[in-house]
RNA sequence: CGGGGUGUAGCUCAGUUUGGUAGAGCGCUUGGUUCGGGACCAAGAGGUCGCAGGUUCAAAUCCUGUCACCCCGACCA
């Protein structure tokens, strides 16, 4: 049992941060609230960022980026949008320091102060309308790749930090339907990117009222349950109707000579689904990384003992290694005893071979608590037996396997990983379900809430009063209004009033 | 912002009640023995005790102020 980490069922929110320190994705900053997302850590995000690229590209948008610095008035244009935000931006008040008798002070007041973005659709709304003239201008599909801050008062890694990554699009459309199909389509792309590539299975749906981002139409969403049975919103889209368009005069001239406010949406992912994917796989013995954003896929520990078999040990792994890249290995970096080598450079994952000066066992640690899909041990009897021992991270520890090395190849590897993946998925998947739970009565709701948490399916009217008071009693809000819907009536567990809405219910992060 | 707590070595913390030369474990360095799941022995390096005042012959310890962080609530991608 790994002596670093605290199990699950002790304590949850201490066995995620320690997930994180054993791991070393990430480490409170010396300012309250921000966090530094080391290497590893980091490396997950570019991960994430790649393939959620690609898709951004296939579905025809660009990237582009716009300044970190908003005018506070820009703020102030949409009204419910600045309810939304206001109390959590940080503001610049001054241009500079001067020295003073205490040392450094803030000097030169800005007429004007500027707000750090929270996020940015004033800011794009505003060149937006200086860039759309006409129907022929449209759609105007862009994506931006930044940070954003929010003085949020209580910080996790991750899951909540005051300065965070994101990415954001913001596109501008001719119709209030094409608009929506963007809306939905975005929401596809981050529920496939979930499923798909983080194994986080999602419930995709709308918000309530009350839920829905300051400003917008409609926001949908994608909802996951994590393994401690909160649910955790995994990206949103928002359809923002001609909100932010008549806000920022988004104007173009029509196909029908008429003067037209453009449709609006926007769209969010964050550094949040690390919080996500480490909440949703890893175990006692750490991290778990879903093998298609791991940024090492194999760590090879070689044993030995002597100068001979080390010799012997080595010429077997470089030998592996040309079999497991199909001989392509290329780009070989090493860095403090551990070999690299480029396994798939369409996703820049890697290969390692751990030939620091320290103990097996040590290594075998290492390499598990950072969630390395698999492990190959070599030792001399494996190379006897042309041979190695394969371990998975997934399932715990052991589940040692035997593998011939006439039997490996690249194919052999994918498939490997591949299978993973959906082992992952469905374990997630299986938890999800197995903690979904109906109710008919907002007793039962509580019940189940306070008894097990996870999702609660029910029928309700979505209300905003009666949104805030189950909250008070439960703590669990509406998540979602499920796409997914029964098809029939039913009577709503608040109002007793006979609806055809089915909500889901949990507690979130 | 309300309630609670904590600031001592890179990390986790003891020492504060009752003032008297700065401590432990882990980690780190060096050497040796080890090496198929977190080794052992030996020798070392490392701290203006959060900060500023005050009391005292003497302050990590007592007093006053202040700052920071953590936990619980309200707010939240």
């Amino acid at each position: 049992m790994a002596k670093n980490i605290k199990p699950r069922s002790q304590d949850y929110a201490q066995w995620y941060l320690d997930v994180i320190k054993a791991a070393k994705l990430a480490d409170y900053a010396p300012v309250r609230g921000c966090m530094v997302i080391r290497p590893e850590g980091y490396a997950i995000w570019e991960a994430i960022q790649r393939q959620l690229d690609r898709r951004f590209k296939e579905t025809g948008h660009v990237n582009a980026y716009f300044p970190l610095l908003i005018p506070q008035s820009f703020l102030a244009k949409e009204a419910r949008h600045v309810e939304g935000f206001a109390l959590e931006c940080a503001v610049v008040t001054h241009s500079k320091l001067e020295k003073g008798e205490k040392g450094l002070k803030p000097a030169g007041e800005l007429e004007e102060p500027l707000i750090i973005r929270p996020t940015s659709e004033t800011i794009i709304g505003h060149m937006y309308s200086q860039w759309v003239q006409s129907y022929r201008d449209l759609p105007l599909l862009i994506n931006q790749w930044c940070n954003v801050m929010r003085w949020e008062l209580r910080t996790r890694l991750f899951l909540r930090t005051a300065e965070f990554l994101w990415q954001e699009g913001h596109t501008a459309h001719e119709t209030a339907a094409e608009g929506r199909v963007e809306t939905l389509k975005m929401l596809d792309v981050y529920a496939d990117f979930a499923e798909n590539v983080l194994a986080i299975p999602v419930i995709k749906g709308a918000k309530t009222d009350s839920e829905k981002f300051p400003g917008a139409v409609i926001t949908y969403c994608i909802e996951a349950l994590m393994q401690d049975n909160k649910a955790l919103q995994c990206g949103t889209s928002h359809d923002l109707g001609q909100n932010f368009s008549r806000a920022f005069e988004i104007k173009f001239l029509g196909r029908d000579q008429q003067q037209a406010y453009a449709w609006t949406t926007s769209w969010g992912v964050s550094t949040r689904l690390i919080g996500a994917l480490i909440m949703a796989h890893s175990d006692d013995e750490g991290l778990v990384l879903p093998p298609r954003v791991a940024p090492d896929v194999v760590a090879i520990v070689p044993i030995y003992k002597n100068p001979e078999d080390e010799a012997k040990v080595r010429g077997f792994v470089d030998k592996l290694i040309g079999v497991l890249t199909g001989g392509r290995a290329s780009n070989r970096i090493s860095r403090h005893g551990i070999e690299s080598w480029l396994y798939d450079a369409a996703s820049e994952q890697r290969i390692v071979a751990d030939f620091r000066d320290a103990r097996p066992g040590d290594k075998q640690y290492h390499w598990e608590q950072r969630g390395v899909p698999f492990r190959i041990e070599v030792g001399p009897r494996d190379v006897e037996g042309g041979a190695f021992v394969l371990k998975s991270r997934i399932g715990g520890p052991g589940g040692k396997e035997i593998i011939k090395l006439e039997d490996v190849s690249p194919d052999w590897l994918a498939n490997r990983l591949d299978a993973a993946h959906a082992a992952l998925f469905e374990k997630a998947r299986a938890l999800r379900e197995a903690n979904t739970r109906d109710a008919s009565t907002f007793d039962e709701l509580k019940q189940i809430i306070s008894e097990h948490g996870g999702f609660v399916r029910c029928f309700f009217k979505p209300d905003r009063a009666a949104e805030a008071r189950i909250k008070e009693q439960t703590k669990a809000t509406v998540r979602c209004i499920p796409f997914d819907q029964p098809g029939k009536t039913g009577k709503c567990i608040y109002s007793g009033e006979e609806t055809d809405v089915q909500v889901v219910f949990a507690q979130a992060y």
